[in-house]
DNA sequence: AAATGTGATCTAGATCACATTT
DNA sequence: AAATGTGATCTAGATCACATTT
């Protein structure tokens, strides 16, 4: 809130920056946007960009297998950025970084973020806070893979995407659910019907809103509650809360088809 | 190599500092050992200290559930460090780090290591690729929970294991593996037991040795390979490879009991 | 045509209970 | 006593095959 003169930036992470950091990283940025699908990068592109969802944009991270699947690892909405913030500088990419949900964004070239970072020690630490957030995320999902339910593990993917986006309908078939998660898809398709008939989430064609969100939290595992607790420690105020906005418009339709 | 005056450092991360960082570092690096078993962090602990496993020791990052669970969600060797290398400066822990084979370290006040990152940007470079190899290493440990059998994933844990130490014997209780892959012991026991008719392991009371490297290598998913080429694009030369060792004495065997 | 639903069947892995080994 | 082995049984989830809906 402190460097806030009218310009809503519609990302926690920025948001949080100090008034002076904002103001090195300020002219970096590029206004940028993309719909559902785009691509940031694909294993072993040389990332060359940061991106900052704002608003309800999110972002994949997806592992690809050898034999073409794609696991999801972590979500990434407006408390965070994607590429090339764990490392320093342009390096091949791990994952496949995907738009999730279409939106604005901020962009920056890599080669400005480092000399920013060089620049501010406050800002540096506010990144590397940042990149120890997602690793407790990324941990997170570990453990969670291995302990928890589908059922459990699909109720907390629509609670992350929920929190993150402020929206409550996911444009995403079942068929592309199952493959993030790693599941069948047959399978996952009788889960959704039983969250469906009991009220708990209402479905379409490509897509599934939530009805009840509090039912859906009993029924998730303790995941996303561990890792969000992880950020109020580490970050205070960046992972999204009830009232999250600063103003920035929700709904990007234009970007969602 | 460069740094090398008759003192073996027994860790490739360190091993690839610059002759500069060296010294910078240097006088900061404590020598320590520990036993297997030893807790470097519990979750929430405020983490003071990096630690760099040197020669044969080994540590795992668990992540602790609510029911009192520890999943493992990555290993660390004589290729990297742990704690505090991600995030900037002390910040409580995510994780539960503990010694899984017993050695020595080196050790350093994460304030020292914060200086050093402040006098040096490709000391601090090192560690941001470090951070973003670590990244991966867990990123895979997803898709691999999602995607792979208890098979693959036990002969997959047991390679990564004897690549880091260099050590074909694997000090563990079937239990302990069960619980760190988050599958029942019972189930485990009966894999465990394939493995040994095929000639591939041996097995004793509380102990695991590797007979057939190779034969293990082909049981095993992708995962770790995925892992070590990234670290070869990343950091090259840092993951253990074939010869590794900088003379650094492979065995410490009063730390393991 | 792509997405979803669903019956039928299969199987990897979980769980229980208890014996055996170290 | 703790670790391991193993028979018996159960079940979450996978897979197949095909119908139905958008």
């Amino acid at each position: 809130m402190k460097h806030q003169q009218g310009e809503p930036i519609g990302n926690n992470l920025l948001r949080a920056l100090r008034t002076d950091d904002w103001k090195i990283l300020r002219p970096s940025l590029e206004h940028w946007s993309a719909p559902t699908g785009t691509l940031l990068h694909e294993p072993g592109d040389t990332v060359r960009y940061a991106y900052f969802p704002r608003g309800s944009s999110l972002v994949s991270y997806l592992v690809v297998l050898n034999d073409g699947r794609a696991i999801e690892t972590a979500l990434v909405g407006r408390e965070g950025a994607v590429g090339g913030i764990v490392s320093q500088g342009r390096l091949p990419a791990y994952t496949r970084a995907e738009v999730q949900l279409g939106g604005l964004f901020f962009r920056i070239d890599l080669n400005h973020l480092e000399d920013a970072k060089s620049a501010s020690l406050t800002l540096r630490h506010l990144f590397a806070r940042y990149a120890d957030c997602l690793m407790a995320q990324v941990f997170q999902s570990v453990a969670c893979g291995a302990a928890h339910s589908i059922e459990q593990r699909t109720a907390r993917w629509l609670l992350a995407a929920v929190e993150r986006t402020g929206v409550d309908a996911m444009t995403v078939t079942q068929e592309q659910l199952a493959v993030m998660l790693g599941v069948g898809r047959s399978y996952l398709s009788r889960v959704i019907r039983d969250l469906r008939q009991r009220g708990v989430i209402e479905t379409r064609r490509g897509q599934i809103s939530i009805r009840k969100a509090d039912r859906l939290r009993s029924l998730a595992c303790e995941c996303n509650a561990a890792v969000s607790h992880h950020f109020n420690d580490v970050l205070k105020g960046v992972y999204p809360a009830e009232h999250p906005h600063d103003g920035f418009p929700d709904v990007q339709p234009g970007l969602r088809e």
